[in-house]
RNA sequence: GGGCCAGUAGCUCAGUUGGCAGAGCACCGGACUUUUAAUCCGGGUGUCGGAGGUUCGAUUCCUCCCUGGCCUACCA
């Protein structure tokens, strides 16, 4: 620590003690009932009418932090925060006493009081509190940042989020409508009837996913479990026991890179429904998205880095070849040789993974030609078999699947498709990644023989769909990375040294 | 993992073509009874990310390292 940092940390524990000294209660425990606290901007609400100059006769208590003063000798005006915004306080040494007063004006910016006085109006305007009695609930021992810039620096906002959060309105913006949107997702389902779930975290077989999971070791069962990559499995466990729409809507963790749209842990809803396929799906999505979109942004249309983004409803559709030809000007197809394919990879300096197949290749190449520019909503219709090793075969399309991903801003938002739920086919397929990893494949699915005696028992057809949160809500509040939309993103820790 | 960029006071940032490190806010002291980035007077508080090297002298140049950002790769 620096010396001027401690300068500063000492000046306030000085304060401490002679605040403490004045037989004042620097941590004190309750100030006031919740009901008698009142909020910042609900008085500014209120009393919206109230003329410069005037007081209203209302008394209210209010609890915040304290976050500037601006002291005029025998008056003085402070700010406090308190979760709903800020409000003016006068404090006047006529009203308060001189000892009163003075102690009021002794505490620092960052510390938590409480109040209590009348609902004025400055004559400035400045809807304001006349402070008539006040306590300290919360001394505060660190200097907060610059009031006017607030905290740039995008190391310290996610090292020490509370501090962003603290100074920066447009973070908690970010997080309210974070939380809007959660909250949202589940009254949509909540209210078409599904049963929220909760799925193992710790799984022994890593599966619903292609991912490297992370590993951990339960020391009783004196076993190795694995993070869970996604719920995919253990949900359609539950279609199996019958229940026809549950979602979840939690955490995943894949063990791999960190960038702009990767966290190691990331939010993901999944949810599953008996009887209907991935068409329907589509729909349902366009419905959930819509719902949500207009509910916390007031409308489906709104500004982006990218450009003005439309999610007015039907969203485009397309199949992975079609965009193929309309984004890349490439006509391919399971027909081709595979290694036309290849040649067509490496043209385009697309590193190809040895084991790939014709269908891995094809969504490789989709993946870094035609996604990136993709900015509209867009439902990508028919991935490859090979890569869908849980999806219903479209019929209509060989070689490929009835499964489907929502783009939007070159970023894969959702990804829905028909579940498969013929268990022999399963079984096949199970063993067709089991080859890849024999091949060197670490992201081929790992057969889950528990998952398929589940089959075996009948799982009806179903609809399953997985959505991104972390990227939808990048996308409602114009966030260009994750991290930003996360309150404590993964960082490397700190060094001592360094 | 690779490339580029950045790290200077609590915060936001200047700066030194190698010669005592500087501004605003914050903070400390003083004045001030209606301000709101209050104002006025006075005060600069620093491991210039870390460790080496070159040099009479390094915050500046070089090497390595740490942390972060952007791009890229990985993430089918």
């Amino acid at each position: 620590m620096s010396s001027r940092e401690a300068e500063l940390i000492n000046a306030r524990r000085e304060k401490l003690n002679q605040i403490v000294s004045m037989g004042i209660k620097p941590y004190a425990s309750v100030f006031a009932s919740p009901e008698e606290i009142e909020y910042s901007t609900e008085l500014q609400r209120a009393y919206a009418s109230l003329e410069p100059g005037v007081s209203s006769g209302k008394r209210a208590k209010l609890a915040g932090r304290l976050m500037a003063k601006r002291e005029h000798g025998k008056a003085a005006f402070l700010d406090i925060q308190d979760s709903k915004g800020r409000i003016q306080l006068i404090a006047r040494e006529d009203v308060l006493g001189e000892a009163d007063y003075e102690s009021l004006l002794f505490f620092d910016t960052g510390d938590w009081i409480g109040i209590e006085g009348e609902v004025v109006r400055s004559r400035r305007g400045e809807l304001s509190i006349l402070v008539e009695s006040f306590q300290l609930l919360c001394k505060s021992l660190r200097p907060l940042p610059e009031k006017w810039h607030g905290l740039k620096s995008v190391e310290a906002k996610m090292r020490r989020r509370y501090l962003d959060l603290l100074v920066n309105t447009g973070s908690r913006k970010v997080f309210e409508k974070r939380s809007a949107i959660i909250k949202c997702i589940r009254e949509f389902l909540d209210s078409k009837g599904f049963l929220e779930v909760e799925t193992p975290i710790l799984q022994p077989i890593p599966g619903g996913a292609a991912a490297k999971p992370f590993v951990t070791y339960h020391n009783a069962l004196n076993m190795d479990l694995y993070l869970r990559i996604a719920p995919e499995l253990y949900l359609k466990r539950l279609l199996v026991a019958g229940f026809d729409k549950v979602y979840e809507l939690s955490r995943n963790f894949r063990n791999e890179g960190i960038s702009t749209k990767h966290n190691p842990e990331f939010t993901m809803l999944e949810v599953y429904q008996a009887f209907v396929d991935y068409r329907y799906m589509a729909l349902f999505l366009e419905e959930l998205i819509t719902t949500v979109l207009s509910e916390v942004n007031g409308a489906l249309r709104f500004e982006h880095p990218r450009g003005t983004i439309s999610f007015e409803r039907p969203w485009r559709r397309m199949t992975m070849l079609e965009a193929l030809r309309l984004y890349a000007d490439l006509d391919l197809s399971l027909e081709m040789e595979i290694k036309k394919l290849k040649e067509i990879a490496e043209i385009n300096e697309i590193e190809i993974h040895p084991s790939a197949g014709k269908g891995w290749i094809i969504a490789e190449i989709f993946e870094k030609l035609v996604e990136p520019k993709i900015v509209q909503p867009t439902i990508i219709l028919d991935y490859p078999e090979e890569i869908s090793p849980l999806a219903r075969k479209n019929p209509d399309n060989p070689g490929f699947t009835e499964r489907f991903e929502l783009i939007v801003v070159g970023q894969e938002i959702a990804n829905a498709f028909s579940e498969l739920n013929d268990p022999l086919e399963q079984r096949e397929r199970f063993v067709a990644q089991a080859e890849k990893r024999k091949k060197g494949d670490e992201l081929a699915h790992p057969i889950d023989e528990d998952f398929l005696t589940a089959l075996e028992y009948g799982m009806p057809p179903t609809g399953g769909l997985g959505v991104g949160i972390d990227r939808l809500v990048m996308i409602a509040t114009g966030c260009t990375s994750i991290r930003e939309v996360i309150l404590f993103p993964q960082l490397r820790q700190e060094r001592e040294d360094s």
